[in-house]
RNA sequence: GCUGGAAUCGUCUAGUGGCAAUGACAAGAGACUGUAAAUCUCUCGCCUUCGGGCUUCGUAGGUUCGAGUCCUACUUCCAGCA
């Protein structure tokens, strides 16, 4: 499915931007889906915990399965004779892969020899295994994963690398770009370039200019999600970013996808999200509530319930009154207390319902904010909201 | 009744002369951002001005500079024999 962005109203006062991506079938088929718009992740061709029917009655756009795990195990080749991700997985929405970018930065880190210009060399998680990938291997990959949207295959340093480290890290992405996209061969599959460049503004600059001048379906700010991140360097990465993308191509903040980092990408201009955090908090028995509170670093940052917090064995209430997730819908704290408690996975499905609802939910109230130009109005509230439904 | 063996933090457990004492579980709390994460970290005898102080290994004595560890008696439990 190709996919089209549609820009339909920017906020009168913020630049926030509602929109529409029109995914079209050979056949002429058009799936609409709206943004800002929240990802969840999905990384092994599941959403961990959640059947597809689950996932589904959270009302998301696209998931998101990653080039990396699957390539390992089960091999692209399983998926294609399945039929492909969507087919194996019982997926009808739309997917994106990510191209094992990110396992740059997560697997490899601390061992910068083994990336090269050539590509990246892995050892496997699984069984020890000397993997090599490169840009044309990922997109090979996700040609026969074929998923709706791929990803280029870049570089992720980490925050902490040094301005020329980054600068070189921007050019080999771009050759990376260049490279992965002249090998792209899936016509029904779309791919999108990764904005680097760390914090710095002309690394970030130039950096948009140059993927945007290979040209590609959407653009992604990358390189943001990083665990030495602050939030101010997400923000500029974004600032710096966004004004050198077109207006009419899709905007997608990677790895990025907490409720602040929501409310405060889409301000940037930001479209699409996606974030492990609600499917990992759910795991650990954390549930995401609305209200805001001060981190030790003074920076806002959401509520959330440690449902395995001993002050929950006995609280028959649901997790929030005024969720219309099907867990808030049917349990208690009380009984996902005990779940979690007693390691029942079950405690983990019903928090990653509800984790996933509440960002999806956040994104469907601040598409209504900009349509109606209030999102100032929106971010206002959002942040003086004292977590009391 | 006799002969062995055993009693250690809520539970199980390590520990054979230098010990506030091992590990697991339980419990209490925290972290988590393109998933090496249903994971990881911290606390878990009492007090503390964080230097340390105090009281602990069934009970009571004893040996020793020093005892959970060795000796004696007792209590309880387990196994085998009657």
């Amino acid at each position: 499915m190709k996919v089209k962005y549609q820009l339909i109203h920017k906020d009168k006062k913020t630049g926030a931007r509602y929109g529409k991506l029109i995914f079209t079938t050979e056949d002429g088929e058009a799936y609409e889906y709206e943004t800002p718009m929240f990802m969840p992740v999905g990384t092994q061709a599941t959403v961990k915990t959640l059947s597809p029917e689950q996932v589904k009655a959270c009302n998301p756009g696209i998931i998101l399965a990653n080039t990396y795990h699957l390539w390992l195990r089960p091999t692209p080749e399983i998926v294609e004779q399945a039929g492909g991700l969507h087919q194996f997985m019982n997926w009808s929405g739309p997917i994106l892969t990510d191209s094992g970018g990110y396992q740059v930065f997560s697997l490899a880190r601390n061992k910068k020899k083994d990336i090269t210009e050539e590509g990246v060399h892995f050892k496997s998680e699984i069984d020890g295994r000397k993997l090599f990938l490169t840009p044309e291997k990922s997109i090979e990959i996700q040609n026969k994963l074929d998923s709706d949207i791929a990803m280029s295959f870049d570089e992720c340093p980490p925050a902490s690398a040094d301005y020329n480290y980054l600068k070189n890290s921007v050019e080999r992405t771009l050759r990376w770009a260049k490279r992965g996209k002249a090998v792209h061969k899936n016509k029904n599959q779309n791919l999108f370039g990764i904005v680097q460049g760390g914090a710095y503004e002309d690394l970030r600059k130039w950096s948009a200019v140059e993927t945007v001048k290979l040209g590609f379906d959407g653009y992604a700010v990358g390189g943001v999600a990083n665990d030495d991140e602050c939030k101010d360097d997400m923000y500029k990465a974004i600032e710096y970013s966004c004004p050198y993308l077109p207006e009419d191509k899709v905007r997608y903040l990677m790895g990025v996808g907490e409720p602040v980092d929501l409310i405060e990408g889409i301000k940037r201009g930001i479209d699409i999200f996606d974030c492990v955090s609600p499917t990992r908090l759910a795991r650990h028995g954390n549930a995401l509530i609305s209200g805001i509170r001060k981190t030790e670093k003074g920076e806002p940052k959401e509520k959330r319930l440690n449902l395995k917090n001993a002050c929950f064995k006995d609280d028959f209430t649901p997790v929030e009154e005024t969720c219309d997730c099907y867990t808030c819908k049917n349990y208690t704290k009380a009984y996902i207390h005990h779940l979690m408690r007693c390691g029942e996975a079950f405690g983990a499905t019903l928090l990653s319902i509800h984790n996933i609802r509440f960002l999806i939910r956040l994104t469907e109230k601040m598409r209504e904010a900009i349509k109606e130009d209030r999102y100032k109005e929106f971010i206002e509230e959002f942040y003086k909201d004292d977590g009391r439904d």
